[in-house]
DNA sequence: AATATTTTCCCTTTATAGCAGTAATATATA
DNA sequence: TATATATTACTGCTATAAAGGGAAAATATT
């Protein structure tokens, strides 16, 4: 149940386990070295497409919930 | 089990919910109106910040997922 | 220890997110 | 139907994210 202010060191702690520097991590990503070291840092103004392209080479997963998502799924479902 | 890549839709749903405009949401959250509607049409390019705050007033929350999580805990837990 | 590697933190440039206005279209309400 | 309200979609502007280079500081390796 991790929320998502704590995703600088997650970042980290799968980037460490995968044995990738952050330079590499970057390449695979494709975005650039400074944009991993400020995610890993706890910045907060990254853009989604650059935080969720560097997730996505670690296998990490960003789910929404709410109180409403139940719902969420039956109204969309029959649209 | 939605992924960020919904969250558009789901920011929508939970906004007429609410019973909020796209105007009252921003206002409440603290940003632009066109970070709410460029939300909502799906643009990926937001900054995590602007996502947040708008997710925030609507009680969505962004739960971070990956089949190393558990071990992340362990670790974590114990420094 | 020395050396190599990585990380952190500068810098400058470029691209663009976000803002407020405005106007047109769409939707809801009378 | 008319009319109010909301959404969409532009504008021009400002602030800043991201990139890449480079160098110091911190870590890791020999």
């Amino acid at each position: 149940m991790n929320k998502i202010e704590s995703i600088g060191s997650v970042v980290r702690y799968h980037r460490k386990k995968a044995g990738l520097t952050q330079k590499q991590l970057a390449t695979l990503a494709g975005v650039g070295k400074t944009a991993v070291f400020d995610i890993e840092k706890g910045k907060k103004t990254v853009r989604l497409n650059t935080l969720t392209a560097i997730l996505s080479i670690l296998n990490i997963h960003l789910i929404v919930q709410s109180p409403l998502m139940d719902q969420y799924y039956h109204d969309e479902g029959s649209e």
